[in-house]
DNA sequence: TATTGTTATACTCTATAACTATA
DNA sequence: TATAGTTATAGAGTATAACAATA
């Protein structure tokens, strides 16, 4: 039956894509933990870096959390001197998220380690990378 | 620069692995919020289903969490009827965790949803899904 | 002695609701 | 009134350490 060879199909491709993703953030939570910040702290850190200074509000949104959640995440970043707040121009209430030197420094090196990592889990198998660069840019 | 290319190739591939993901976690994330369960509790569910009564160590081996962290989990599985804890024979230091026929239907209910969200997800790019197929099994 | 599961504790992330200071 | 950020609160996951029962 063809239905059913395309299910089955599908459902192998699924469970290979979760078996990946696992890995992949099973590199991502080591790289982070190496450096003593947990994954919303290291995606801020990094958030900042590609973006430079943006509103608290703005962070919550790209973290896909409540806006109350990242008052505590910049807290612990900025106790650890990685981030800054600053007043932003134009709007008093808007406070304004920066990356400071030490934390983009921090954010390169997480970086770089899962680069590593992560390029090893698929360096081998991806013969052609072409190719898997290929079919990575028709999913997004 | 041929290794400053292939850097930047790595990269490319690291992004969109990253951005894909954070899509299928989205998507597991929410079908698994649309039953009321957490995302280690649905992986527990399914795991029993897949493998059958086991004991709560083999749990959090598989969540590759704390042991001690499988007591909560299991006690709000429990609570709603999903999972069953029973002495295991042979050893009365084990006790082993099984999977209910709610819980079981539950686990199918999220699998189906979470099939027919990733299948959306990837179908449309991957005109040549065994190509994607061959890939995956490489990777794993 | 070593192991299984639990409990106690502490931390982070999570959402909701209420608050403040601005706009 | 509406918005930005914070605080308070409560629930869930996480690890560590200590404990009881059993091996």
């Amino acid at each position: 039956m063809e239905t059913a060879d395309r299910l089955d199909r599908t459902q192998e491709i699924v469970e290979h894509l979760f078996s990946l993703v696992e890995r992949i953030r099973g590199c991502y939570a080591d790289a982070v933990a190496a450096h003593e910040l947990s994954v919303p702290q290291a995606k801020t850190l990094r958030y900042l870096v590609e973006r430079g200074p943006v509103a608290m509000r703005e962070v919550a949104c790209r973290l896909g959390c409540d806006a109350s959640n990242v008052t505590g995440i910049v807290d612990r970043l900025e106790q650890r001197g990685m981030v800054e707040r600053r007043p932003a121009a134009g709007d008093r209430r808007v406070k304004s998220v920066a990356v400071t030197e030490r934390g983009a420094e921090v954010a390169r090196e997480v970086w770089l380690r899962v680069l590593e990592r992560v390029a090893a889990l698929v360096g081998p198998a991806a013969d052609d990378q072409d190719q898997l660069l290929a079919l990575l840019r028709r999913l997004d």
